[in-house]
DNA sequence: ATTATCTATAGATCTATAGATAATGC
DNA sequence: ATTATCTATAGATCTATAGATAATGC
């Protein structure tokens, strides 16, 4: 049963946006393509209408969720003129972030599988990386703009490497205290 | 053709190795363990003599590594007595590390996985982060034992978390400038 | 007539096992 | 006789495709 064009617009961005969530819960190798269609409410074999292949579909989930991941901190830290930079600390540092992996930042699920992908998974992060530095460094402190874009390139790699670790750890007061303890230390710079 | 009982023992030792390099090369689903026996120069079938499942040998070959890493640290730290902090930011935050996945840090490796695997798997990990936590905080100035276990363990997010996104990166002079801002933001403290 | 989706399946890959083989060690 | 390894394969899973179906839009 053949739908609209409209529908079938609809219907690749509930694949790309149910494979965002799936990709950051299981991994990219953790989720099939019937699995994905079946979530997004259709057929496995519908999906090569929309897409030429599961790795164009990975690269273009991803460059949505970079996206998407960067438009998020831009309004945090539009939403808090007078302290932007703790309001994207604890926006960032948050429970939610460490428990809720579907929906948190793509950065703490997918950057390790990243190298193993092609060059053009390689480019979206890159370029999603270098954004959110872009972000962190107009809100940083510090004397010389070298200084302020160094802070950020380390504290970017706190951040996404506390969410990390605490997803890692079986006890949730141990992540609770990896993330109080980095919100912290970050804070008082 | 059946082997010696030490050739017997050899044998797992060489399966557990080769694991755990191409565990850290390619991820825990990113190998197989017809491929893994291949390259350890052994048969497929030979493998279920040696263990239960492809689980249980992730489990142990994680159990090794994070052994390993953390016998690494402690080499590191003992080695270098009179500046043991600055010793170890620069033997992990390395073009080596970033470069050389199946035999660098197992945690800047095979982290994000680590959610999506069983309890004991989680349990090993979270052994081995606490254990480099505990190494850092003998080497981390501060005026109290809390204050230096905070900075341990924001340090530690601080040196895994770049690594895994300097591995992330697709221009080695951005791998080398989050390495080097990490390592000068480090030292300063 | 065109085209978006669905059904069914080919082909590849992966884990795990069964049975055979051959060397060890009592 | 025991046991470590090898050969061969069962069974499950995954990507991708071929052909059929049915609704859209000229």
């Amino acid at each position: 049963m053949r739908v609209s064009r409209e529908k079938f617009a609809e219907n690749r961005e509930k694949i790309l946006a149910v494979a965002g969530e799936l990709f950051r819960e299981r991994g990219f190798d953790g989720i099939g393509v019937a699995d994905i269609m079946k979530a997004a409410g259709l057929t496995h074999g519908g999906f090569y209408g929309h897409f030429e292949s599961k790795d164009e579909l990975a690269c273009e989930a991803s460059k949505a969720l970079v996206a998407h991941a960067q438009e998020r901190w831009q309004g945090v830290v539009e939403g808090a003129p007078e302290a932007p930079r703790d309001a994207l600390l604890a926006h960032y540092l948050s429970h939610r972030n460490v428990v809720e992996h579907g929906t948190g930042c793509v950065f703490a699920a997918l950057t390790q599988e990243v190298s193993r992908y092609g060059p053009e998974m390689q480019s979206t992060f890159t370029n999603g990386l270098m954004g959110m530095a872009a972000i962190l460094e107009e809100i940083t402190p510090g004397e010389t703009r070298e200084e302020r874009r160094r802070k950020a390139l380390a504290d970017l790699s706190t951040m996404v490497g506390a969410v990390i670790l605490a997803r890692a750890l079986d006890t949730p007061a141990l992540s609770e205290e990896l993330l109080a303890a980095t919100r912290q230390e970050l804070a008082s710079r």
